[in-house]
DNA sequence: CGGGCGGCGGTACCGAGTACCGTTCTGACG
DNA sequence: CGTCAGAACGGTACTCGGTACCGCCGCCCG
């Protein structure tokens, strides 16, 4: 058979997928139109991808699983370090493949179904992270609403950096997540749920001097 | 004619769709099912509900300008206000039709399309939060990842208490979500971005005296 | 050479959602 | 009282995503 084309089947049809999205719009492309241009059958474009949308998504079936994986291989006192890889290793795998996920924000920013679905992905990370948060807490129920906001906070860093390197208005994301990361964790550094108390202030001088300053003053 | 059934009818729809799903399940029933149910023809469904989903869908659309008008009338110093009640605004729609909104839980928690879509739902009042909150806040661009992180805590908190109020775990939803609330404010109350320092302390003295002591320590 | 076997294409089908048209009922107005 | 406008409804036909099934071809292995 004559086909022209040598390239695997899953990679014309995401490209024909993305050509079609920018040429004629999302809604305006057919299945049929997707493997027509992919020189295939529409049914072996669903042999391939559950759906139309699946096409052009990144494979986060695959990318869940690794991320479980590392989260899996980290004992109670390396947790935050497993979080933060992990979630850098989803910031990477969209930066590996800079082109296709930039076409693919410009389309999904478009469409309101495909954002829709974004959407619902970002939410299997973030169930992801708070089991594995609420692993490593107590059972009460200050602990699973702490948990919950933790993970919210850690997907919510991340796709705020992402965003902005999709956007190219992030030069080095690495670095921006792991700042974002640090803020993050700084901010639930002192919340443990119970009675403690915040205090904040403004002051110039060395931290240490000032905690040593307040603990002084403090003593009874 | 002769219906039997004297109910408007979108109220009908939502009672056979309800009934339904819960004796076939979701994807086993037409939408020519729901319908006939409640006594009307396929096409008079689509004229009441966008799609199949919507039928036992609360009103998000009324719900969310709900909110935007809450946002809306509040100065900068009683923005926290307006957040805190503008999240209590939903929590409440949800308390108020009750009895639907187990039955609806109950389904949407068997049906992956139908949590897909209650989490797009949730994330387009997370985007209305942000939006709101990096209003009163710099352009920085630490701003707009704090807006971000503020608005996630602040769905996250009240999607906790709502669930275990879904649930039967919460008897006082709306105590609960003003605690949980609460919780996210102070959560964010000592992270500026800035220079500013955290300390945290124990002490079972009374705040005010606690810090008027540390003011004391820190005067120079 | 023969017989699995995996990848592929085609056809037929289901169900959600849309467009369009005809009907009925109601209420206002001359 | 007759009529006309408009809203709500029902039915038909269509598009398109997704599934099931079957038959074809090429390839590898014994």
């Amino acid at each position: 058979m004559v086909t022209g084309t040598a390239a695997p089947v899953k990679q014309r049809l995401v490209d024909a997928a993305l050509d079609l999205f920018d040429e004629r719009g999302y809604e305006q492309t057919t299945a049929d139109d997707i493997a027509d241009r992919a020189g295939v059958g529409r049914t072996t474009l669903f042999r391939h991808y559950r759906s139309k949308e699946d096409v052009i998504f990144p494979d986060h079936d695959r990318l869940i699983a690794a991320v479980r994986e590392r989260l899996a291989t980290s004992s109670a006192d390396t947790a935050i370090l497993a979080v933060t890889e992990a979630v850098r290793l989803v910031l990477l795998s969209y930066v590996e493949e800079a082109d296709r996920a930039r076409r693919r924000y410009a389309i999904t920013s478009r469409v309101a179904a495909l954002r829709d679905r974004e959407i619902a992905s970002v939410a299997r990370y973030q169930r992801l992270f708070r089991e594995f948060i609420a692993g490593w807490m107590g059972p009460a129920p200050a602990d699973a609403l702490r948990a919950e906001l933790m993970a919210a906070a850690v997907v919510s860093a991340h796709n705020h950096v992402l965003r902005r390197w999709l956007r190219r208005e992030a030069a080095d994301p690495a670095a921006e997540l792991e700042a974002a990361m640090a803020r993050v964790v700084q901010l639930f550094a002192g919340d443990s749920g119970d009675g403690s108390m915040v205090i904040v202030l403004r002051d110039t001088r060395d931290p240490e001097q000032v905690v040593t300053a307040v603990r002084q003053a403090l003593k009874r």
